[in-house]
DNA sequence: TTGTACGCGTTATCAA
DNA sequence: TTGATAACGCGTACAA
């Protein structure tokens, strides 16, 4: 169903320059731009004019110009995985929240596990000369996106990655959260746990599966890695290791999710089981959502502020953007919280010794 | 917790130049740019030595120079509302997807409703000289907004908003899935049904609003305009509004929420006065989701693809930029799907003969 | 204090 | 086919 209205305009129209403010205004051009930057002296005579002709003009500077001549475009670039997950995006919005209100606007790449988009956004981002970027890029050692962001060398924050001694980054304690739930759900009994997270090639998968195996080892107990899955953090992903780990002849008595997109697809093998929560399996996500907090029954999860986090990293982007850091790389481990709900209940079988 | 590790950037490297890869390849800058340009005839010999050059130090040109040149920066603006709902990050990631492989990056906006955070977006992205805008505006009728709006005169695409007799819009039928869902809900035996929705000064409402009462007037029965709540589009505001309705001396025995982001709050609102769904109180949402799909019972749902939708949307603005298009203005009207699920069921008390 | 002129990196035009 | 040069809009060094 179309219907037709009035005329759409193809051609931006032509705005005022500092020339034409200069001109309207009977001072030279170098006189109108000093008014505007106010850090240089003008008379008080001129400067009436110039803001006389600004405003009637409207008049307002190109950035792109702006850029061509300082090399800055107060622009940031952030990469992330996939907006549509609801933790990234509310870390995209807490970053674009302190970015856009210190004058700079956010360019968006999503890469969707792409390394083709990762290296194409970069490029383009960088060719439009950003000031600096924050990057939660598929993998950490990708070498055709080391070196590019070796060769654009500007200012960058990385969340939830590292990358061996070259930046600033931001690091949620995965390990802690995991090494919390675990001890609850020991606490009710549970021995045979599995964990469920995405490939080693990025911190969260790594850290996650570092706190999963200490835990057991500090206990002296042994680290059952057929209840280890490190393959996928998608959701579809979790439905297929989630109904394997189901599968086994000895199924785990509960399910740890290391990954902010595995709950549906989590929910979803275990309901199509037939099998209920917490009664049959107990089960505990990664990041909070309107799904884990109305999900029946509510689900425990390791939990952060996406948005405060996303904001603390636009911050150190500032810092570093103004040089008013230290040159050395910063590491930073933002604590994690882990909240208890309905998803976790007693082990159905009396527990187990050892295993 | 921090520790350091090796040394950050501070300042952006500098790119080569055209005249750099000029010199190298001992040909003039007109020839190197010949070459870059495909369209221009160069002879194979110089042409190879342009390109070793090339290779040799890594050019790729710089945008901002050719945003200067050309007036076109690649970049186009979407605005939204609030990057945190599942539906318009979908509808985000949609546009941007399309967008990129067409090698237009995304700058992206977030009024999160407010005007001034709307017009600074505006403002920053003409100045960059975007070369198209999707927007999602907070208000169809802003002055402000439209004057600015008009001053950029780029092609532009409202998403679910109509602006007199201007733009190229998309919108959804919220009309026609508000009219499916109550006459699921009446063949159910609902009388009082209660539509929560925001406020009519964008086209979603409104549209709801005609659906609501156009149902009622087709079959001749008097609109309760009490059931009706034109107040508010967020979370927060769903709890308030659906705790307001079922507090009512004669509560309505459905509720359709007539808004994205509405869900959690109304459920929250119902849970809170210990009501079951569907046996006390029947609900609909807008919007799919994970936490409509997962929900016990599962909601029923108005919806339709968002990523879908966000797609078409950057095709309209291709075409438009493109100039591939008739002046006239396009009004898109993409249909909706009605999908039942556990939410609904009978009405509770006998069906009255008229409300 | 003010005006002039240059350069940022490109593309396009004009001569050669 | 190629080379030299103007222009895009701005900020600033330099001269007045």
């Amino acid at each position: 169903m179309t219907r037709k209205t009035r005329s759409q305009p193809q051609k931006p129209l032509p705005r005022a320059t500092i020339k034409e403010v200069a001109a309207l205004a009977g001072v030279a051009l170098g006189t109108a731009s000093r008014v505007i930057n106010k850090n240089s002296r003008v008379s008080l005579e001129n400067k009436a004019k110039v803001n006389a002709a600004i405003a009637k003009l409207g008049y307002k500077p190109d950035m792109v110009a702006q850029s061509m001549r300082n090399g800055e475009s107060h622009t940031v670039g952030i990469l992330v995985r996939n907006i549509t997950s609801p933790v990234l995006a509310g870390f995209v919005r807490g970053a674009q929240d302190v970015l856009s209100e210190q004058g700079y606007t956010v360019l968006l790449g999503c890469s969707e596990e792409s390394r083709e988009r990762e290296v194409n956004f970069l490029m383009s981002a960088a060719s439009r000369r950003i000031d600096g970027l924050i990057m939660i890029t598929t993998s950490e050692d990708d070498p055709e996106l080391l070196s590019l962001r070796q060769d654009i060398n500007i200012p960058t924050i990385l969340f939830d990655r590292e990358i061996p001694e070259s930046f600033d980054a931001l690091l949620m304690a995965h390990e802690q959260g995991i090494r919390q739930s675990l001890e609850h759900l020991f606490s009710l009994g549970h021995r045979r746990i599995a964990l469920l997270t995405g490939n080693d090639n990025v911190f969260p998968a790594r850290a996650r599966l570092r706190g999963y195996r200490s835990f057991f080892e500090a206990r002296g107990l042994p680290v059952n890695e057929g209840l280890i899955s490190a393959n996928t953090f998608t959701s579809e992903g979790a439905f297929v290791e989630t109904s394997a780990v189901l599968g086994m002849a000895q199924p785990p008595t509960a399910i740890i999710l290391g990954g902010i997109s595995m709950l549906a697809g989590s929910l979803s093998a275990i309901k199509a089981r037939g099998l209920r929560i917490p009664e049959d399996v107990s089960l505990v996500a990664s990041g909070d959502s309107d799904l884990a907090m109305f999900a029946t029954p509510p689900i425990s999860v390791v939990r952060w502020n996406n948005t405060e986090v996303g904001r603390t990293c636009a911050l150190l982007l500032l810092e570093r953007m103004k040089g008013a850091t230290p040159a050395e790389a910063r590491r930073i481990i933002v604590p994690t919280e882990y909240l208890i709900r309905g998803s976790c209940g007693p082990c159905p079988s009396a527990p187990l010794k050892s295993q």
